[in-house]
DNA sequence: TACAAACTATGATATAAATCATACTTTTGA
DNA sequence: TCAAAAGTATGATTTATATCATAGTTTGTA
């Protein structure tokens, strides 16, 4: 159960409210590609991974879809404000198999109006979410793809940090990459070899790792 | 003062509290064009418009700069959660002469303590401000100049309403839109010709309108 | 009210990247 | 374990849009 106490609703609850969630907590298991809920499904709850990865994703009429990002073990899915809208505006689906932990929403609101810190807690994490979310929208506009994919890399790296060969411990296919820079994954198969060329990154399959010298945030 | 009464600061707070705001607000004034704080200013407290229209950006390098998003009289302007940083990451720049109030982040950060449905509704502002900006940035990767310039506009519409001509309430310059939707000043001056002569959209100088007809949002 | 500065329209050219096409490689599941 | 499906590399062509250039228009202000 320690990875539980990782999560932004363990850290922030009272002790006394535990019980409740505890016993209101359903586990599920999703295996890869599965989703954990798609676009126009209705919202009853709220979902917890406790293992494994996750993409947040939007289709587009034709075959494309838009990554929109990615969670790991501990973040929470699922949860976008309340009243308005009963309905998911996203897909969520797995990286590789994954668990997760399920709350209802009702048992979910309750333990806001009990805990305001974990309120407080939800809204700082959600203006830190807009804050990078804008700035990749910046990037999105602003920077040409080979750009995109290097800050993109970079953020894989600080989300999911080092497997044990060095190499971002996570694997995706060049079409996910392209999915979450906006582009095609004939590009990114070139911006690829590219970097590679100019001794930016090095590859393995599916596995990358951003080479230590120059790496400029932004 | 009727105006105070429609921001999500007066909305939620519970009376008994209302004086001592009152008591620390400030009163500030600005021109058209003048900024109300600047990227990479500390962070000092929260602003609240009463009556103008703010433009909040980010420059990137060379003359080019991203407007995030636009903010109308009861927005709530410079508050992104707390600790970590204490500066802006963005800048505020009014469109037009714009009264604002400003209150102390210690003020503020007492407010939420005591009023913990503010917190809650500033939660769900933001989860809802989050989707709006994931649903930009969809747009912004997989729609051409002239789709995104139709979005744009007509979320103008929905922020601004239209004034006693018809037109959208308020007067951007093509670069504005530009920096916007991510292209230049000349291909936003290209997209309005076309979407004149197809009837999508009429113009008046800086005001813009939408025709009617067929107005497919996504 | 006039003049400089800011903004706009429009054409010509250059370019990043999408699209189309094909052959090859890796992964998956029956 | 082997065949089908999914993923990858790379070239050729097309396309949207950035960039460059110039002249005309609007706006703010001295």
């Amino acid at each position: 159960m320690k990875e539980l106490q990782n999560n932004i609703l363990y850290k922030n609850c009272i002790p006394q409210w535990l019980p409740v969630i505890n016993q209101s907590r359903q586990d599920h298991s999703f295996r890869k590609a599965a989703s954990i809920f798609k676009e126009g499904d209705a919202v009853r709850g709220v979902f917890f991974i406790r293992t494994g990865k996750v993409k947040i994703l939007q289709n587009w009429g034709n075959g494309k879809e838009l990554i929109l990002r990615f969670a790991n073990s501990g973040d929470m899915l699922g949860y976008r404000g309340l009243g308005k809208k009963k309905i998911y505006p996203v897909t969520a689906t797995c990286l590789e198999n994954t668990e997760v932990f399920y709350l209802n929403m009702d048992v979910f609101e309750a333990t806001l109006q009990v805990n305001p810190r974990l309120t407080y807690s939800l809204m700082d994490f959600y203006a830190n979410e807009l804050e990078e979310t804008e700035k990749r929208m910046r990037q999105m506009a602003h920077l040409e793809a080979k750009g995109r994919m290097m800050e993109a890399l970079l953020l894989l790296e600080n989300k999911f940090g080092l497997n044990g060969r060095g190499y971002i411990n996570i694997r995706l296919t060049k079409q996910d990459i392209a999915s979450y820079i906006g582009t095609t994954y004939e590009t990114v198969s070139r911006m690829t070899g590219e970097l590679q060329n100019e001794r930016l990154i090095e590859t393995n399959g599916k596995e990358f790792r951003l080479l230590p010298q120059k790496r400029k945030s932004s």
